[in-house]
Order: structure tokens, then C-alpha cells, then sequence
DNA sequence: TAGATTGTTAATCGATTAACAATC
DNA sequence: TAGATTGTTAATCGATTAACAATC
């Protein structure tokens, strides 16, 4: 299929993507250098690293806007959607469920599902909140592979248990637990105590410095 | 003040004492081994990051639970509590601003900024909501430094710039943009899409395993 | 004592950075 | 041609892993 990328270089890639989506329709050409200094990376480190997606590179030009997209947009999957599932729809679940940003990198979240009847029925993005007892007919019938999942700690890794279950094959996990799953399912972590923690220590560094 | 830590160590912390908080009270021991099977992680990694924060490690019995919990507390900086504020009052904020999970962490959100009257006020749990225009005031004298930023893309490089020119040292930033600060000024990305992106992978990697 | 676990020292691995030839 | 930029090859750096002595 797909040249071998490592984890670290596929985070980068994204942000290289959403940088030339800001760019004004008619800017033809961008170089790494360009890119390094928005981004504020090293500029070798984004010449490899678009090297190992697009050959449109070009001495002395740089790289052809448009092309460079396609390209990130083809290695990132972005032309072929794939549908997800928010499971738990509190306020950071209803937020994930109407936000709109994942579309454009290829993901459609197709509905929600939680336990609790208040939250059940139609957002104001006209995206359903279904009751959890419905996920398993509907993930086989919406080909469903992955989930957000929003739910509280103390229940996180039992609902996960249900969704391995039912063919979900990768989870982004917004609760801060960790879970035990099978071999071939992916678990991305969104925690924000470990970014809290680096911030954190930053701050005070900075406090002491001003001492 | 503190020995170095890497930025990768110094995130793996958090999620130690995550751990060990969820330990039963009468668990006296915990082992690096023990850990490491809990986090699926590597057990000499484990006990090579509680080497740098704890010396309570004891051959045979492990660390005590509590001492190890203390020490990486201290050194997260969990005792004392800095304040911080969320600019932008949207759902996400406001899940921000409700929740009350990073107190543990030694942060604690005290208000939110928006400049739609509508999200004006208090909310819930008694948390206010104030127009973005007493940010300078306020923020000078809650003695704020820390902010999570979840205004819209459009305008998140202008926010913070006015979040920098007034005291503000470290940002949590979930906006989908690369913010330009000050070299004293910290930025922790919380976008989604880079998470996104390797789900994305490892799904199309598993589907085309199943073929 | 025996055995499990710690903590440290050395080896490996991978990612980043630097140097440079190729090219438009 | 001259010069800027690409892409590759080699060197460096840092983090992870392995091996092992120390210790309770």
C-alpha cells in the first residue's frame, strides 16, 4: 500500500494540510522553508517529511499549492470518508457531535449514543443522539470502525469492552482511564492532564525565573 | 529546583498518579511491574521515570503507595493550585469550564471570556462567564498565566495576542491554527486532527488486513 | 537464604539535524 | 549562468531498551 510513516511524522502531516488550506486561492507555490516559518518547525525536518508523501517538489519553486494538498489529502485518507460515533453525549460529547472540523481529514461523525434519556433525540446540526442499547444493530449497519469516547471514568472501560465487541476498531478516548483492549484495536489518548502537567511546569519555571 | 525532565517523561507522569489514585486505600505497595502491566507499558520505562521523581522505591516491596503518590504530586506541582481561564465560551468551553478534573492536577479554572453576550453569566456550577473586554483587568488580578483557548479558527492568532500582552505565559490551545507567541510563552496544541489522523491509518490498515 | 524488585550503567534504536550533491 | 530549493546520505542527538549489580 502506503511507504511506512512513523507515528511521529504522521501528526506532523496534518498540520502541514490545514496551513495550505489557509493559504489564499491563488498563492501558486510553497516551499518547506515557507512552511517551516509558520509553522515555526525546522525546515529540513518539513522537506522529509513531504518528501515521503508528495514528489511534486520542485529546485528553486517549491511545491505546487494544489498538488501538495492532493497529495496530503490522499496519504491522510481524506477523499474516502469513514464514519464514527461519538458514545456519551455531555457537553463534550454534543460538542464533538456538531463540530464539523473532521470532514475535511475524512472522518463523518454519523451520531452519538448515550444512556441518558434527557440527552436522547435530535441536535440543532440535525445529528441524533441515540440510546446505547441501539449500538450494536446500528454500528454494523452504519459501518462504523470508530468511536469518541466521552463517557465517565468509572464506566469508560466497560462501554469500551462493548464497542470492541461490536467491530469498532480504533477510539479516541476522552476519559481519563486507561483501557485494556484487544490487540488489533488502536487506542488514542486525548487527556489533557499530561499537556496541564507540561504547562504547568513551564509556568512555574517562568515564575522562578522572574524572581 | 528540579532535576531535568524530558518533555516525553513529564508527560507519562501524569498518568502514574491517575493510576495510583485509583488504587484501592488499603493497597500499601504498588511495583514498577505492577504499573506497567496496568498502563501497558514498559516496566523498566516505569520505573526509570519513578526513579527521577520518588526515591521511596524499596527492593522486594515496591514503592508505597502513598509516598510514590505524594512525590509525584509535589513534583507535578498538584499542591499548589494556579489559576487559569478559558477564553471563548462555546460547548467545548464550557465543558472545560464545568469540569473539575484538573484541580487534582494542581490547576484550577476560575472563570471564562466571551464576547457573545448570549453565553454571559454564570453557569451551573457557578462558574462566571464575563465579556472578553474585563480579560486585561480580571486577568491581572486573579492572577491568571494559564489559559485554554477555544475561540474559532478565525480569530484565535488575535485572541492570543491580547491573551500574551497581558501576562498570560502558557496556552492550551484547541483551535485548529499554529499560534505565533513570545519566546516566553508556551503553547500545548489540543487539536484533534493529528489523533484523527492516525486512527484514520490504523483503520485502513486493519480493513485492508481483513480483505 | 532465596527471590523479587530497585536503580544504574551500557547498548540499541529511532528520530532529528546537518551537510551536500542534484536540479530547475 | 547564478542562486534557491529539493531530496538524499551521513552524523548527531535523545529516548528506549537491555543487562546487571545492589538490596531488602
Amino acid at each position: 500500500m502506503n511507504k511506512p510513516v512513523s507515528k511521529a511524522i504522521l501528526q506532523r502531516l496534518p498540520a502541514y494540510l490545514g496551513y495550505l488550506r489557509t493559504l489564499p486561492a491563488q498563492t501558486e507555490n510553497i516551499s518547506a522553508t515557507g512552511i517551516a516559518a509558520a509553522l515555526s518547525m525546522g525546515e529540513v525536518q518539513v522537506r522529509k517529511d513531504l518528501a515521503l508523501v508528495s514528489g511534486a517538489g520542485r529546485p528553486r519553486l517549491g511545491y505546487p499549492v494544489q498538488a501538495l494538498r492532493e497529495d496530503l489529502e490522499h496519504f491522510l485518507g481524506c477523499d474516502d470518508v469513514v464514519h464514527a460515533v461519538v458514545i456519551g453525549a455531555g457537553k463534550l460529547g454534543r460538542a464533538l457531535l456538531d463540530y464539523n472540523g473532521f470532514e475535511s481529514f475524512g472522518v463523518k461523525i454519523v451520531a452519538a449514543f448515550d444512556n441518558n434519556e434527557k440527552t436522547l433525540g435530535e441536535t440543532k446540526t440535525g445529528k441524533m443522539v441515540f440510546p446505547m442499547a441501539k449500538f450494536p444493530d446500528l454500528c454494523k449497519r452504519l459501518k462504523v470502525h470508530i468511536a469518541l469516547l466521552t463517557v465517565p471514568a468509572d464506566c469508560a472501560q466497560e462501554v469500551c469492552n462493548e464497542l470492541t465487541e461490536n467491530g469498532i476498531l480504533a477510539i479516541m478516548n476522552f476519559a481519563p482511564v486507561h483501557l485494556q483492549v484487544p490487540e488489533n484495536v488502536l487506542v488514542q489518548n486525548e487527556n489533557i492532564a499530561p499537556a496541564l502537567a507540561v504547562l504547568s511546569r513551564h509556568l512555574a519555571e517562568q515564575l522562578a525565573h522572574m524572581i
